[in-house]
DNA sequence: TTGGAAAGTCAACAAGACTGACATAAAATC
DNA sequence: GATTTTATGTCAGTCTTGTTGACTTTCCAA
């Protein structure tokens, strides 16, 4: 409206032009952002699916099914075809509840822990490096516009992690 | 180790934790960033691929496919099946090559058009209100950090987007 | 002018998502 | 105690989108 830091200049990171970059920009970099754990997993016959599981298993051990299931947006029977192969292969372990017999908790076996060291190993690579390179205003930036992206529910467990043991 | 703006404490942004929350926030913003994409395209039987093609038809008219492969990633077979149907269905015309008949430029059609500004209306909007909240500053880290994250060869492609029309 | 390379197309297959139906076991409720 | 709900697992079938292999047309250069 008026000048000054809130004026018509500082709208102009809001113009189509620069919000197709950003889409354009979030398109490219989730390719390189991806690529490194494909190609890894190439040598396991192993998919993004099996990553993603493995990563969340990983950060929150003991986690259930159902709540897998929430976290990674898929349905049950998708999910467990992946489950179902990486338990198979000794990766991860799944324990009926003590309390609840008829939940599963998920846990990483040494080999599955293994399996996740190698996939965030090359992830964290690449994003130390860039984060390193846009330095730390940068990573605070994009940490705050990524979160903003985030349907509500995803935010909800963004934030949680962690933060329910 | 010691405090300032370069001390130890400037390098908290780069530990496990840190990086491995940047790779979860990837995760789910990008969800957010394909969700409502996603919600309009099952109205037409199409599917992200589709969406990726015309994006990049609309910001580049006159790409040839080969172009158009190198940009998006994919097989030529796998993109070939994506513009069959959008050709098919009248979204998007081929031209032969005027110089080099072997070569097929692809323009959209205004129903193409159409379409293109439906999805990029919802995708934008996504991305303003994100660019919003987040205010300048963070769109600038934001664009840095994903900038710093692609592939060179993306990032090529990313940079010379409407620079070589 | 001919043989190779490049651009694009068609066919068949695989991964991984989805829906729908159904099974089992355990918990919760009435 | 009987019924319903919840958590999980499974089978079958479909769809999108990726893959490889084989083929045509066109261009270019030896």
């Amino acid at each position: 409206m008026s000048d000054g830091a809130h004026g018509g200049e500082s709208l102009l990171f809001l113009t189509d032009e620069q919000l197709r970059k950003g889409i354009e920009a979030m398109f490219f970099a989730y390719r390189g952002f991806t690529a490194d754990p494909d190609r890894i997993l190439e040598n396991y016959a192993y998919g993004r699916a099996h990553h993603r599981a493995v990563h969340f298993i990983n950060r929150n051990p003991g986690t259930t099914v159902n709540n897998l299931l929430s976290i990674l947006g898929v349905t049950k029977q998708s999910l467990n075809r992946v489950l179902r192969t990486l338990i198979g292969d000794g990766l991860v372990e799944s324990r009926v509840g003590q309390r609840d017999k008829r939940e599963r908790h998920l846990y990483l076996t040494p080999s599955g822990q293994a399996l996740e060291r190698e996939l965030s190993d090359a992830q964290r690579d690449r994003m130390r490096d860039a984060y390193r390179r846009a330095g730390p205003e940068a990573v605070a930036g994009f940490r705050q516009v990524l979160e903003a992206m985030m349907d509500p529910d995803m935010r909800r467990h963004f934030n949680s992690i962690k933060d329910t043991p």
